[in-house]
DNA sequence: TTGTACGCGTTATCAT
DNA sequence: ATGATAACGCGTACAA
C-alpha cells in the first residue's frame, strides 16, 4: 500500500491524500472523510523511509550513554525516553562505554542516522581539556547537542545540570557542623561532575581551615559495583593514614562500600561513623541504616532538558545552561 | 553532498560510487581508490534516508521495554544494544509501562518506523490468555518477534529464556533439605516468567508433600522499590498467618524487604530466617548478610537472543526456543 | 568493469 | 480545495 494507491481508490490524487494525512485544514470534511476511510480499510501507514527523505526527519533522538545499565543512567535514560515519546520522538540508543576514541565513533554513527538531535548522558562525556571537547564541537554544527548532568560552552551545545559543587559544599559543611571534621572523601570518577563535587568538598574543607585534609581525599579506580573491593580499598586506606569519623562519596555504591568497610572494622553507623551518599538511587533504602544521600532532581532534569530540545528544534532560542540545586535526603546514616 | 556530488567530482557514475560504498568487488581498484579519496576528502555519507528506501531497512532493531530502570530490564537492554551494535544494527528503545494497550500502541508506532525487528524485553510481555497475545501473532508477519525471559510459540516468533521453573523447584528443594520447610513465597509477578517460578515452587512444596503450603504464598502487590513497603507487608502477614523459616523471592529487591523485615522483627539472617533472591542483581552484594540468589545468565541469553535473530534476518533457520538453566551464588542469607 | 535509467513513497510548489 | 509534477538521494537491473 502506497499513497498513489489510496489516492486511486478514493478517487484523489495523492496531495490530498498527504493533506489528510498532515492534518492540513485545506481539505473539505467529505473529502477527508472519503480519505480516511479508504486509509482505515486498508491499514495504510506511510512509508517512514520515504517520509524521512521529504521531511529530513524521522523525528529520532539519538541517545548516547556509557552505560545505560548504571543505575544513575538507566534511570535518565527511563526518563528521557519516557519524555521524547510524550512529544512524539523515537529514542536511538547507543551505550558507548567510558573510552574516548569509542564515544567518537559512535557520535559519527549515530550522526549518520539522521537524528533530529542528540543528547549525551553522563558527564564522563565532557572533559578537562579543550582537546577532548573538540568531538562536540565538530558536530554541533549539524543539530543541537544536549547535555545531561554537565556543561560546556559552545553554539548550539545546551547544558542541564544539577549544581554539585553547591550540593558538595553543603553537606560537607554540615557534617562538619555535626562535629565532625575528619572527613574521608571518597570519589571514582574525574568526570566534569566529579570534578565538580570534589572542589566543592575541598571549598567547604578550606573554608573552615581544615588542615591536611587533602590526605582524606580517595580515589578509586575500580568497579563500584564490587562494594567488597571498595570496602576493602577503604580498609588498606584506613590503616596507614590519618583517621576519619565521617564519609562523603560522589556515589550511592562507594558509600555502601564504606558502610560494608565499617561493618568489617566493628564501627557502628552513624555513630563511630557518618555515611553521606549521592544520587539517592535505590541502593539508599537497600542498607541498614538507611543510607543518607544527595537528590540530584534527574527528573525535573531531563524534564526541562527535553523541553530545552523541543523548543531548539522549533526554532526557539533557549536557555543554554539550566542549573538546578540539589538537595539532601537525611537517613540513618548521619547524626544531623 | 550528495552520490551524484561525489560522482561527478571522481569522474565517474553514480552506479560507480554505490559499488564503492557497499563494498562491491567489481570495481577496479584503481577506481576505488580514486572515488575514496574524493569521499574522504569531502567526507561524504550517504543519506540515511534515501539507503533506507533502497536497502528497505536502516539495519535498526526495536527494544521494547517495560520499564529500562528496572535493575534486570536495564541490564538486559545494555547488553542487547552492545550486541546489536558489535552487528552493525541500531537500537530504538521504547519504554511501555506495564499497560496491555499502551504496549500494544508502542509496537505499532515502533512498527511504522520500518524496524528489522523487535525484541521484546521480560516477561510480562506475554500474558497467560491467547487474548492477551493476540497484537503478537498480528505483528509477527511483518517483523520477526524476539522474546527475552518469555516464550510463545508462534511463526517468526523466537523465544530465550532461563529456566526459572527447574531453578525455582531446585532452590526450595535444597532449602527444605537443609532443614527449613515452612517456606514464605514472595512474589509481585504474574508474568510469564513469575508464573514459572511460582509452579517451581508449588512442584517442589508437593513433592515433599507439604501441607497448606499455599499459606505461605504471598503476592505482594505494590512497587517492590519500596523495600519497607515490602518489609511492613510481610510483617502484617506474619501477625496473623502461619510462621515461617525461609522465605523465596521472585526478585532480588523483595528478597531485600525480606530482611528488613526480619531486622525489623530482631531475627537474625540466616540464624532465624533464610532468605533467596532471584536474578542475582547488584543488590546482593549491597545488603548484609550479602544475599543468595539465582543467576538466570542474562549475558548469555541476550548474546543468544541476537545470535538467533541474526540468522532470521539472514534467512536462516534458527531455534525457535533456546533455553539455559539458571544457577544458585550462594552467599550469606543462607545455611545451605 | 562501468554507466544509464528507473523505482522507491513522500512532501512541497505551483497551477487550477 | 484540489491536482499535476518536481524534487529528495540512493540502490540496482540492465545495457554497454
Amino acid at each position: 500500500m502506497t499513497i498513489y494507491d489510496i489516492s486511486k481508490k478514493a478517487g484523489v490524487s495523492i496531495a490530498t491524500v498527504s493533506r489528510v494525512l498532515n492534518g492540513s485544514d485545506k481539505v473539505r470534511p467529505a473529502t477527508r472523510k472519503k480519505v480516511m476511510d479508504i486509509i482505515e480499510k486498508y491499514d495504510y501507514t506511510p512509508n517512514a523511509f520515504a517520509r524521512g527523505m521529504g521531511l529530513r526527519s524521522l523525528q529520532t533522538i539519538g541517545i548516547l550513554c556509557a552505560d545505560s545499565s548504571d543505575l544513575f543512567l538507566a534511570k535518565a535514560v527511563f526518563y528521557l525516553e519516557q519524555e521524547l515519546q510524550a512529544n512524539g520522538y523515537e529514542s536511538l540508543l547507543c551505550c558507548t562505554g567510558y573510552n574516548l576514541d569509542i564515544k567518537k565513533s559512535y557520535l559519527d554513527l549515530i550522526l549518520s542516522k539522521k537524528v533530529d538531535g542528540i543528547i549525551l548522558v553522563g558527564s564522563n562525556f565532557i572533559g578537562t581539556s579543550e582537546d577532548e571537547n573538540q568531538y562536540i564541537k565538530d558536530i554541533s554544527s549539524q543539530v543541537p547537542i544536549m547535555l545531561l548532568n554537565a556543561a560546556f560552552d559552545y553554539p548550539n551545545v545546551y547544558s542541564t545540570l544539577c549544581d554539585d559543587y553547591t550540593s558538595m559544599y553543603e553537606i560537607t559543611t554540615s557534617m562538619m557542623e555535626s562535629g565532625i571534621k575528619d572527613i574521608l572523601y571518597l570519589y571514582n570518577s574525574n568526570s566534569y561532575s566529579g570534578l565538580k563535587k570534589l572542589s566543592g568538598f575541598k571549598a567547604a574543607m578550606e573554608k573552615q581551615n581544615i588542615p591536611d585534609y587533602e590526605k582524606r581525599i580517595l580515589f578509586y579506580d575500580g568497579d563500584p559495583q564490587q562494594m567488597d573491593d571498595v570496602a576493602a580499598y577503604i580498609d588498606r586506606f584506613a590503616k596507614k593514614k590519618p583517621s576519619f569519623h565521617g564519609v562523603i562519596a560522589s556515589e550511592d555504591q562507594l558509600a555502601i562500600g564504606a558502610m560494608k568497610y565499617a561493618r568489617g572494622r566493628g564501627l557502628r553507623v552513624p555513630e563511630d561513623l557518618s555515611v553521606i551518599g549521592y544520587n539517592n538511587s535505590m541502593l539508599t533504602t537497600c542498607c541498614t541504616p538507611e543510607l543518607t544521600s544527595v537528590d540530584n532532581r534527574l527528573e525535573t532534569q531531563t524534564h526541562q532538558l527535553v523541553a530545552t530540545l523541543l523548543g531548539v528544534l522549533a526554532g526557539e532560542e533557549m536557555p543554554k545552561k539550566s542549573i538546578f540545586s540539589g538537595k539532601l535526603v537525611k537517613r540513618g546514616t548521619t547524626l544531623f
